[in-house]
DNA sequence: CTATATAGGACTAAATTGGTCTTAGTCTAT
DNA sequence: ATAGACTAAGACCAATTTAGTCCTATATAG
């Protein structure tokens, strides 16, 4: 149905978390899914994807936590999403040779999808999460206002 | 994940269809879905959908089935895709003020998704399905020599 | 050594999707 | 007028996917 899964979601939300305080150091799992309201099990899996695809880097231990591996200009949505959710794809038919369903060698829609997709995969690639938090900040400051800068 | 429904893709093939065949009458369900090895009931619950929202028109009875209600060119690939599984949102929350998930007040992505969704919309609103005939015409073509026109 | 953190896999529950079936209604040709 | 070919629509089930939990292991600062 075209939609993002929750983890991507949750994954933006993280990511967009740690670029607002890109440089403070590293933020846990719990607190982060503590302060927006996210289930702490399901962000710590998504994290650790993040960390296994590079884009966060991870710190175990006491005071441990997660942080950017690179600055927030170098982020893109679609790095995010594709490590969360593996590779964003409209169609379900892959563009290798092999064919997967029933529709392989009658189907009159995949090549133009394809270049749908690769619309789509550039309006992704090319927000950056820096962008982001431009655009969504008064979310956030208001937030942190109610929350009388208690976190962190 | 990002992906277009099966449904989705059928309507789409069966547009595409009728729009190569555009103004030769009208085409019944069981025939498409058999060209295309989709499955026949659920094609037709599709077709039904497309027509509901005025894609094309339907014709009960013998010789009846269903035509293209306005020329390929002036049908985008969003119409189809939209009529089908309902409007394109890679958010699940709403525009609408009545916040539905758990985040609304601490979800810092919607804004700049909105955006990408826009752009998505575009994409897939600016695809014509004509354009997607010239596209898929190869594979069509073939089908058809293969079929050795037996069908229509 | 202990408390706090990530790593990662197994597992369950909920939701969505894909697909079938049934009944009803419509139209055409004979 | 009626049989047969077709759409309309909804109930229903099965399969897959997604969301979320739980448990165990490992790392690390103090």
């Amino acid at each position: 149905m075209l939609k993002l899964s929750k983890k991507a979601d949750y994954g933006l939300m993280a990511v967009n978390h740690l670029a607002q305080h890109y440089g403070e150091g590293s933020f846990c799992s719990r607190d982060i899914a503590r302060f927006y309201r996210i289930p702490a099990g399901l962000l710590a899996k998504v994290l650790q994807r993040l960390a296994q695809s590079g884009l966060v880097e991870s710190q175990q231990g006491v005071n441990g936590g997660y942080a950017l591996a690179k600055p927030p200009e170098r982020i893109s949505a679609l790095e995010v999403i594709s490590s969360i959710d593996g590779p964003v794809q409209i169609t379900s038919c892959h563009t290798t040779t092999r064919g997967e369903c029933e529709q392989t060698l009658t189907c009159t829609v995949k090549e133009p999808l394809l270049k749908v997709n690769e619309r789509i995969q550039n309006a992704l690639g090319s927000l950056t999460i820096a962008e982001m938090n431009v655009q969504g900040n008064s979310v956030y400051v208001a937030l942190m206002e109610q929350n009388e800068n208690k976190f962190v």
